[in-house]
DNA sequence: CCTGTTGTTCGATGTTATTAGAACAACAGG
DNA sequence: CCTGTTGTTCTAATAACATCGAACAACAGG
């Protein structure tokens, strides 16, 4: 449970990023973090189960497109604007605009 | 091969888009099309058998990212640039600035 | 310690994607 | 007509994904 694997900035790629933001569970909860700001795993609402939840979270970190840090018992979950608008200027906000609100 | 479906502008969704861009072979179709405006099937030097480009092009044409027409014997593949600057506005040239020069 | 909270990992299952070969369809040009 | 070009559709095999339940791990607080 210590070893969150996250990529550098160099190493995300687009069709990574593209990937995890086209599933319909990872969206929401990316842009529950974008409207929210940083929450933590269980904040979500999501209606999948635990197990899967944390596949969605484990994808999203993977690909780079959040960052976890463990406080306590639980993961704090934010986005990795910065890395995302740095590596691909204007991506993230469009999608954050063309998705419906949270 | 004459029933070529093109979503409406309207039933777009961005999870579609986003899907649809996730995959290298689908985003370098796209990226070709940018650069070089509308071509044939043919012409885009996949390295994949022509079944499987078939594939590639028509998910492209379903989710609504390209527009197909028939001319001839060969098919003639356009981004739908009005409507997906509509449904996602900035999402497509940022898809484009973010990918490496065909 | 013991218990509850939080989230991960493992194992399994069902669905969907990707890929390719073979056969087919539409058309153009001798 | 016949042939070659272009691309689709069918069928099938493999790979990848999403999902869940159960077991586990880390921690906080009595």
């Amino acid at each position: 449970m210590r070893a969150l694997n996250h990529p550098s900035r160099k190493s995300l790629t687009l069709s990574g990023v593209l990937y995890a933001l086209s599933d319909p569970v990872r969206l929401s909860i990316v842009k529950s973090i974008a409207a929210h700001g940083e929450q933590s795993c269980g904040t979500f609402g999501l209606s999948v189960a635990k197990s899967t939840a944390s596949h969605h979270f484990r994808v999203l970190r993977e690909t780079g497109v959040i960052q976890m840090r463990a406080e306590g018992t639980q993961y704090i979950n934010s986005l990795r604007r910065e890395d995302l608008d740095s590596r691909f200027p204007g991506l993230l906000d469009a999608v954050l605009q063309a998705s419906n609100p949270v």
